[in-house]
DNA sequence: GCTACTTTTCGAACATGTTCCTAAAGTCGC
DNA sequence: GCGACTTTAGGAACATGTTCGAAAAGTAGC
């Protein structure tokens, strides 16, 4: 009982991802959200907690229709496969930083995901609790990734504000900071590239090889 | 010549820190901090680029007096320190969360860590290619780790809204995710362990096994 | 049909980060 | 000393996320 509501979450959602096709992302406001959606700001609030929580639902939504790749054979690039997708789905909307460092559980549509990374680790030999650590490793590795080069795009254009240190790295001092001067020309173009498949290799590696346990399942 | 200014980059800091310190770094807010140092809210601008920006040079100044550990002679060891020097430093501050996603370069201030770092890795065999890539991936690893625990404490107590998705693994489908469901009364308490320095052992160790031209410095 | 009761909707208002524009407060050339 | 010039200071205003309280719009009991 009570008053029958006018909108529906759906509604909502609809509204959220015709305002982002349209205009972008940066420009998704409340206000302009209920706009789009015909009702009053305030009254989003009765469906969303607040607007981490409408990009967390929002995020959900589109990683439910993700499409979900079959997954190798060998357990130990199963993980790898799993984190990869997790990775690239993430890192395809820029917004993802926002919900990430708040909803720091994955959400509910990437659950499989961790399952499959959870079932790859245990087939390697984890014991279940080896596994949510490897899982917890590579969620922390893939995160940061994600939220550091999101961050780097997400950032505007340093403009000369005074009170403003950049060229960070030339300022090196030779002396105190050997490596990091010599390596000052090539640490932009070094720091550019895309590292992250191997990390995550070499961390799924470090991982298996270290169990207590057993080794590696399949032998080399 | 000019105007000659009547406020100090250093006046405002020390504000800042006084405001943080007494009332916590909750309420740090613009026009509170210009009151604090008894000039207009405007007036911040001049010697601030924006908020992150403060933050940001808020965070430099205190990793400034940080005390600096000696290293220890061991060079994979001297890695594995300096990446949790860092850590412990950055988690000591709520604030930080707000920083590292924007100013995703690591400050002035932590500039040495990284040195001590590029330089454990040289001598572990690296390139300082391969020193790099490693940094990078310690760095990843380490910034998920501070944002997802401090998303967890910041993370306001779940209250009751509507459309609210909680007890997410409780949820979880016994035949679609087997191990989660396995797993789900445990959950919490196996993700609430901190398994920082077994991931940061894990992810070097497999670094430098995997380097292609030699294996371990000091054999074991 | 009328009266509780419950839920949804929304207008007003607040705090915050930030920008724009104008006024103040000096220095320099003379 | 006086007018250009330059830099800092600050008031007014705007967009945004969010809260509060009251009005609207139904349902259930009678």
């Amino acid at each position: 009982m009570g008053r029958p509501p006018r909108t529906s979450r759906t509604e909502i959602m609809a509204a959220a991802r015709r305002l982002i096709d349209r205009d972008g992302w940066e420009t998704l406001t409340i206000r302009r959200l209920a706009a789009e959606a015909g009702i009053a700001s305030t009254t989003l609030y009765h469906h969303v907690r607040d607007k981490d929580d409408l990009l967390s639902q929002l995020l959900d939504d589109y990683a439910e229709q993700m499409p979900r790749p079959d997954m190798p054979a060998d357990p130990r690039e199963r993980i790898i496969t799993a984190a990869t997708v997790i990775r690239e789905t993430l890192a395809a909307w820029p917004w993802v930083v926002e919900v990430l460092i708040q909803d720091n559980q994955t959400g509910r549509a990437a659950l499989w995901m961790v399952e499959k990374l959870l079932d790859g680790a245990i087939e390697c030999g984890c014991t279940p609790e080896q596994a949510v650590d490897l899982y917890r490793s590579i969620w922390y590795y893939t995160a940061g990734e994600i939220l550091i080069r999101a961050g780097r795009v997400h950032r505007r254009a340093e403009n000369d504000h005074p009170a403003r240190r950049d060229a960070l790295l030339r300022a090196a001092d030779a002396t105190e900071l050997p490596h990091l001067a010599a390596l000052a020309e090539r640490w932009a173009t070094l720091t550019s590239r895309d590292t992250y498949s191997l990390g995550l290799r070499n961390l799924v590696d470090g991982y298996l090889r270290n169990l207590p346990d057993q080794g590696e399942p399949d032998r080399a």
